[in-house]
DNA sequence: TCACTGGGGATTTTT
DNA sequence: TCCCCAGTGA
């Protein structure tokens, strides 16, 4: 191992080769390094490399270790097992799955399909048109099972005064449901491909002493964002050769809300026995301005290992913060920051947005666009969630697996048939009735649903049975390109919508069935080809194009960019308002912030703003923001703050006319709610302001101003609400920069 | 029984 | 924006 490359820790760690390790490992000390070269460390000392496991949380983290082992040991880097958990998983269960009573071509359903499935129970339930939310169920149901709880035990978990009692009883019946509709329908959910891997290894001690045995070295990236579950698995694959090698950063435990378990860091030197435990903390990747922010802010944590991280680079810009009148203005700032470090010589690639919700992201990629500045996504709705890709890959999966009811319905009437909700409906009753499946109850339409239905329903086996009759004779590529056009799923996409958005849609699928192609070149069929994009989020494109990178916080994990623009440093969005209520809550927001503070290696912005519109029965509310209490709450020598002129007119400028009685314009409907208030509008330096006459309130309903007040920084607005008379309310201007 | 339309409501983080 | 639902017309 060349020494010059690697610090003592780093080095220490990494000749560490036997027994359980575990690396704490500050933001950007290396810690992927350490893994990498401990592999290449393995390898030199003549450990197969089909004796290494290397497990990590995304798929990008598995990629890039992939890409870094090769370039230093070469080829042989292609025998690991490196993987996500769900990957490797999923690879363990293809050749074992019938060991434990599920048949070959499995189906795997994400999370659209679960939520699907946990719709399709509720709605035939008693529970159809209570307040039940379904995704709280799924939530529910998922956490259950990551704690491993099944839905005989699940309601243990509760005791007597559970103030959610009744949703608790809705997700244990449903839960019951779900879990039988999966095992008929031969299918797997995400949570499923690593407990059916530990129910195998269970059931089935042969097996598990197969891969104990094979696996003779054991790694874990970000070890802090195991669960329950993962913990389990990593015992059962390590415990014959207990060469256990972990890898984690307490300060960057994320995941709690899945079942992560922060605790499982704090514990391993007592889990096993014998645990050698290395502190990396020195910095390679940011200076010293932004680690004293990001250190600060780390210590209002309670209970952490403490770390210091420290840097050799002591030069570098003290961290920005911007203040904005509002979100609007923020987007069009954070492109303007882009620009202005694109002109300074910065390449767009080496800059990243980063927040906190998705829904961010869409005004952002907005003033990108209008601000000409390429943007790649990379979190967002991923390629394969879009509808035509699941609506082909539906198709392709029925060929696999006919049992996966959820495919059927997803593709019996897409494009439209006159296949029915009322006709499937019957088919399914009889399926049931019956013990078949959805799809072998085709053959009996003619019995069951109306003749119209059923002659499309005949019409559709056949195609379907044309499919798969070709399915092994010709390439994968016109296979999918048949299924494409004779499905009529082609001819839907280019009618049903405008011009761009079917362009868009058929480039997808097209640019799906290219890489099919290439894959199928690589020797895989359509069963390894569903079964490998299954896990993948996005599909690695080539990006030709310099491009600013758009990502949440948690996907830029494990990232670094020379220059970072976290967008949105809001209290209600970080921490975000669904976490604060809970100690824990909030420390994992902190955490979440510090992790994006720490992808910055040299410059860093973080933006906020004070005035938030968001929406509320089906009005604008807006309500005022204010920065983070995580950056007020420490000292405001660690950043420059900088507010916009925008803002501070929005402070400091208070006088309202009753001029217009259109809605403000950009906003759509008037707007505002309790407590809070208003809107905008205007040009120019000297802001005059527009106000409808016409509000809305979420309690009080429509109403009309009839009079408006300056007071102090703010208006107040006298409206008459028909059904509950008139009323004083307090409003909040913010002008908006001229267009 | 099916398809289409317009209005209303909703959005934490991921494999 | 996108998704879901109720209502309506064929």
């Amino acid at each position: 191992m060349k020494k010059s490359i690697l610090n003592d820790s780093q080095l220490a760690a990494v000749n560490k080769t036997k027994g359980a390790v575990l690396v704490l490992a500050g933001a950007g000390s290396g810690k992927t390094r350490v893994l990498t070269h401990r592999v290449a460390k393995l390898i030199e000392e003549d450990v197969s490399p089909h004796n290494i496991l290397a497990l990590t949380f995304t798929n990008k983290a598995a990629n890039e270790m992939k890409e870094r082992i090769f370039s230093l040991v070469g080829s042989r880097a292609n025998d690991i097992w490196i993987g996500t958990f769900h990957s490797i998983c999923l690879k363990i269960l293809m050749y074992n799955i019938e060991k434990i009573g599920y048949k070959k071509g499995f189906a795997i359903y994400d999370a659209d399909d679960s939520l699907a499935l946990i719709k399709k129970i509720l709605k035939l339930s008693k529970y159809e048109s209570s307040e039940i939310n379904p995704k709280t169920i799924k939530y529910n149901i998922s956490n259950a099972k990551n704690d491993s709880y099944n839905y005989d035990n699940y309601l243990t978990q509760f005791n007597d005064f559970d103030p959610k009692e009744y949703e608790h009883e809705a997700t244990a019946y449903v839960f019951e449901k779900y879990e039988n509709e999966l095992k008929t329908n031969n299918a797997l959910d995400f949570d499923d491909l690593l407990l059916k891997t530990i129910s195998l290894f269970e059931k089935n001690k042969e097996t598990l002493h197969y891969y104990q045995n094979k696996f003779e070295y054991v790694m874990v990236d970000e070890y802090q964002d195991t669960n329950e579950v993962q913990y389990r698995l990593i015992k059962m694959l390590a415990y014959m050769h207990k060469n256990l090698f972990v890898v984690g950063d307490d300060d960057q435990s994320i995941y709690g809300w899945r079942g992560a378990n922060i605790e499982n860091i704090y514990n391993f030197e007592k889990d096993f026995k014998g645990a050698v435990v290395y502190k990396l903390e020195q910095n390679y990747r940011s200076h010293q301005n932004i680690l004293n922010l990001s250190n600060e802010i780390i210590k209002k944590n309670s209970g952490r290992k403490d770390k210091v991280l420290f840097s050799d680079e002591k030069k570098g810009d003290k961290p920005k913060l911007i203040v904005y009148s509002d979100e609007y203005a923020e987007s069009r700032g954070l492109a303007k920051i882009c620009q202005d470090l694109n002109d300074d010589g910065e390449s767009l690639n080496d800059i990243a947005i980063i927040y906190r919700t998705n829904a961010q992201s869409r005004l952002i990629e907005q003033a990108l666009v209008e601000a000409n500045i390429p943007a790649k996504n990379l979190s967002g709705r991923s390629f394969y969630e879009r509808k035509e890709i699941k609506d082909i890959l539906a198709y392709l999966n029925i060929l696999i697996n006919t049992d996966a009811d959820l495919y059927l319905i997803r593709v019996i009437n897409t494009p439209k048939r006159k296949i029915g909700t009322s006709s499937i409906a019957k088919l399914n009753a009889y399926a049931f009735e019956n013990n078949i499946s959805l799809y072998e109850s085709l053959d009996f339409a003619e019995d069951i649903v109306p003749k119209a239905a059923a002659i499309s329903i005949k019409k559709f086996k056949t195609m379907m049975a044309e499919f798969e009759l070709k399915k092994d004779s010709i390439p994968l590529n016109d296979l999918m390109e048949r299924v494409f056009v004779k499905s009529g799923l082609k001819d839907m996409y280019i009618n049903a919508s405008t011009m761009a958005e079917a362009q868009s849609r058929i480039e997808n699928v097209e640019e799906l069935i290219k890489n099919a192609a290439e894959r199928e070149n690589q020797g895989e069929t359509l069963e390894d080809f569903l079964y490998n994009i299954s896990l993948i989020t996005n599909m690695e494109r080539k990006e030709v194009n310099e491009a600013v990178s758009l990502m949440t916080m948690h996907s830029a994990k494990g990232l670094e960019y020379r220059n970072v623009l976290i967008s949105g440093v809001v209290t209600g969005i970080l921490p975000h308002a669904f976490s604060a209520n809970t100690q824990a809550g909030i420390e994992e927001e902190r955490r979440l912030f510090y992790v994006g503070i720490t992808r910055a290696m040299s410059h860093l912005y973080m933006t906020s703003y004070t005035t938030r519109a968001t929406r509320a029965s089906g009005f604008f509310e807006v309500t005022m923001a204010s920065t983070s209490n995580f950056l007020t709450e420490i000292s405001d020598d660690l950043y420059e703050k900088q507010e916009t002129v925008q803002a501070k007119q929005m402070m400091n400028n208070i006088s309202g006319d009753k001029t217009s009685s259109s809605p403000f314009s950009g906003f759509g409907k008037p707007s505002f709610s309790s407590g809070t208030a208003f809107k905008k509008a205007k040009s120019d330096i000297n802001i005059t302001y527009e106000i409808s006459d016409k509000v809305a309130h979420p309690k009080f309903g429509k109403g009309q101003v009839v009079e408006i007040s300056g007071q102090g920084d703010s208006l107040v607005l006298t409206v008459d609400f028909k059904e509950h008379g008139i009323k004083k309310i307090f409003a909040a201007i913010a002008p908006i920069e001229k267009v």
